[in-house]
DNA sequence: GTCTTTTCTTGATCTACATCAACTCACCCA
DNA sequence: TGGGTGAGTTGATGTAGATCAAGAAAAGAC
């Protein structure tokens, strides 16, 4: 618990440092979570209320394409998850998120976010470059699946996540890089 | 050039309000400039040192992929624009910046801004919120090209952005919807 | 205004990947 | 312990869109 606590402080003053007293106040808004393999943490149509922070196990965030569901992406440790369009938006999510493995977590509550940032301008700012750090992230990864084929998505997977075909099933992960299962496999196959 | 603070004014308060204090010093460090069209704002390479408010005009924004350019995106009236990734991290851009028609803008320094966050807890604010709103709009986008065909990609570009085919060369357009030129043409035949 | 260069169009061909289908393997639980 | 269910593999075939090529149109350049 200790350390879950310690891995979101050093987190977040990663990107802008708290007075103690900040922190020891913000802390109390972050709830501690485990959850079983296979929970759905997010479904579609909700209003996403609470913000994750991800201490261990690993979260996939999916949307729907004419009933197939396609994998936007996979939270690890230290990453922050949620259906965080919706979290910002109020409005109903069109993204699910579920557990892929055993999960701990800590989560906030919209209300008691919003509470922080109107109360500390440090956690105003660290709102505003952990936004900064996801839309660069997400810019990367647009260049990226524009830019190269289905062999070579694969290849720089496996070279940057290669943890990543222990813990998500075959077909997560193809839809995840854009093709069907049965390329996937094909490409694992090549590869062996 | 009172037309163009008043615009920028609207656009940061639909987000953030702020003081007229605020505003008068803030107002300061903006500059409008005006560019004809074709004109390079930002090369590869280069740390972008400007954030940019576009009061008319389109700004396209491209990277490079074996040495053929590939459309990121298109700013116009109200929007903003620059490498912003390059911006944030002060690391040299993989993007690149020009415009395709006259603009005329409005451009604050890096430096500046970060005074501003520093000293102004509502421009803090505003920083965290556009950052949110361009994540937003980022995330659809990544579904967007994920969940339909070239013909429907096209098919939704003409319904939200039809102006965009009179101000945009048909390849820039091409390579913003992910696909060829030689596509691009079939489909609008296809449509007439 | 004519000459050059670039953009757009159209057709013929090619290919990466999807789709459809059948078979194997692991795992679960009755 | 055996059979049901879902995940992964493999093969045969289909297709959207890329590539190559060559002509038409439009936009700059002098």
């Amino acid at each position: 618990m200790d350390a879950l606590f310690k891995g979101l402080k050093d987190q977040i003053e990663s990107l802008s440092p708290l007075e103690d007293s900040e922190w020891c106040e913000f802390k109390t808004y972050w709830k501690p979570l485990k959850l079983k393999k296979g929970h759905q943490i997010t479904r579609i149509g909700q209003v996403e209320d609470y913000f994750y922070y991800v201490y261990e196990g690993v979260v996939r965030g999916y949307a729907f394409k004419d009933g197939e569901d396609i994998s936007i992406g996979f939270s690890y440790k230290g990453d922050y998850s949620g259906a965080y369009d919706s979290f910002l938006t109020r409005n109903p999510s069109e993204w699910c998120m579920e557990t892929t493995t055993n999960v701990e977590l800590a989560c906030i509550h919209y209300n008691d976010l919003m509470n922080m940032f109107d109360k500390y301008k440090s956690i105003e700012r660290w709102g505003r470059l952990f936004n900064a750090k996801m839309l660069i992230a997400m810019s990367r990864r647009q260049v990226e699946s524009r830019s190269y084929t289905a062999e070579e998505r694969f290849e720089r997977l496996m070279d940057q996540s290669p943890h990543l075909f222990q813990l998500v099933s075959q077909r997560h992960i193809a839809s995840y890089l854009g093709m069907t299962p049965e390329t996937l496999s094909r490409l694992r196959k090549k590869v062996r």
